[in-house]
DNA sequence: CATGAATGAGCCTTCATTCAT
DNA sequence: AATGAATGAAGGCTCATTCAT
């Protein structure tokens, strides 16, 4: 039923909210119920257990969307890593998936479904994206994409204030290109 | 008095486990107590209440002591990098410290004292890092030392398993210092 | 609704037994959950806190609903003594009851609001006594009343066997009554 | 030894401080050794247990000792009551002992001790008073001295400020005093 | 679908009491 | 005598979850 999904999302957007500024374990779920509006007992009508609902959240903060939706759309080189960290920028620039996202990353260690997700975005997630950009997995390559995305999580954890996340994004991806192209092969000597 | 530092730190250390294992707010006080093998009450001997100790531990987890160690020691360019890249990859190998890690970022949300802290280490101590490193605080620099923490975090968070952590710093360290000194002036003057 | 006053009722009426046979802090709440039938965390679906009942419970045990109830007939003299006295021995014939009134008088000193309520009681309540049943509330007839209150309270502290409460109301209303005629003057004159 | 019996003393000064603004349940043995400046262990040195403490409190907060001199300095008729009412007055106007003679009243259901102390006051004392007093402990006589204690009772309970302990004793003797001498062989007929 | 009273497990914390020093 | 670290038993209260309505 569509009113059925409603109701659903309205609470998971409440969970969200709630969750973002006290984390999974410390609110209540009738903190969730007040701010969905709805009665505490409808959220175990919608989701079986606290748990579920806090997994629900947690998958919808990790930026497996925009890796599957930048991958999907075919481009390379810098454009994929521009479409990556653009819209990584602009998920995270909202304060509450921001504090979700740090929020998931500290549950991975108690929820083997979280592990799972992480270990999927940053084993393949990440090969695939050194492949699209750079033709290449190899380690340099892999490397390379890993301090764009370092770069992207530490923009999230501290936004500078001096510098707005378009200029944030070419100078990260500036760092990230420039070096690469011409020592990939020798790095993959020098790393021995 | 001796006796008493050692039992505090006994409980410390033994709350860093279980802090690790289950995050700071489902693992309950008598966990720690039976981990430290001490009785429940003792902890609340030496710690006012469990948030007093869930703040020992934070702060033990984050890197302020790499920071003020390496800055301390007067070493500048790429060796100051290489000693707190040295440190930080040592100290977060522990896999009961990159958990605590974690959690204590997403902890950050929670408690305006780690806030305070954290936001020290990525104002202060980034901008310090900057100016001994490169000579220079300016967007770019700041950028470069950025990245380069967002690389070790990334590390951190899921260490590859096809490179050693020496390798890995020392690609990160590459990657870092390669482009700055040739593109410093024009992206100081690009970002404006 | 009705159900709801109907349980938050039982749970009153519990509370009462046991606070009256165990003081008002000794007794967990659970005692009061097992007597009432329900469960430990019901009482605090009713209750915000232990505190809260308490305080229920040791308004109820004052003799204010008497005092209301007799000053509210309109009736005066001797007869408006012989109400309040029927009643306060009526109510407090209840062992129950009369150990409760004890743990109120002793916890004024720790609760503000049974302080109020016990200071409206001898100050407000006396006053209008004394006005109703000897119209006139100087210092002898308040006097008298409080003397006669002093009776009625040292009769629910330690009820003499020898005697019935309904003499004993007669004969402490005798005393009460036998003098004030005679003395109110020259003692008004002599309490200068 | 002079010494033991000080610090003793110190303490029981301290729990009747303590006790007497808190009651005897809610405050905790730290309180009190706080109060009295020693350390919570020695409290359990000088007495077995807190309800040790507690029972040594409520006893000195009865006014036993009170009716003990008067009664054997071999004065009688209304100097007694004067003897009673003077000291009466004079111990309870110490507002720690007004309060602590309310908790011990309603500490009486708790501790069949304290029960026995006060059964004795009311019981046996009640009937001696009334004898030294008015030479019969007939139930009329009874009655007026227990009427005499409740005015004291009373008193204490609620100190009016628009009379002195002095005067209030003087008006209380007064009506204690007027009637029996003509009533008590009418009461003792109408009394059925 | 929706509510909210009801439950019971469990949590943080306190506290009387003990005991090594 | 005196201290205060250490213990373990509760105690008040919260909270996820269920269920009758």
């Amino acid at each position: 039923m569509s009113d059925n999904e409603e109701v659903r999302e309205k609470i998971i957007k409440a969970a969200m909210r709630i969750f973002s500024q006290h984390g999974f374990f410390k609110p209540p779920v009738r903190l969730i119920a007040e701010e969905a509006e709805v009665s505490k007992g409808l959220i175990f009508w919608y989701f079986r257990s606290k748990e579920e609902l806090i997994l629900e959240v947690a998958v919808r903060s990790l930026p497996t969307d925009i890796m599957e939706q930048c991958l999907k759309e075919g481009i390379g080189g810098g454009e994929l890593l521009r479409c990556i960290g653009k819209r990584y920028l602009d998920k995270y620039k909202d304060p509450i998936l921001k504090n979700l996202l740090l929020h998931t990353l500290s549950a991975e260690a108690l929820y083997p479904s979280i592990r799972a997700e992480i270990t999927k975005l940053c084993g393949e997630g990440l090969r695939k994206t050194a492949i699209m950009a750079f033709g290449s997995d190899d380690p340099t390559h892999i490397m390379v994409v890993r301090s764009f995305f370092g770069g992207l999580l530490c923009y999230v954890l501290r936004p500078p204030q001096d510098i707005s996340p378009e200029d944030y994004l070419e100078s990260l991806m500036e760092i990230s290109l420039c070096c690469p192209s011409s020592s990939s092969s020798e790095k993959g000597r020098s790393s021995k």
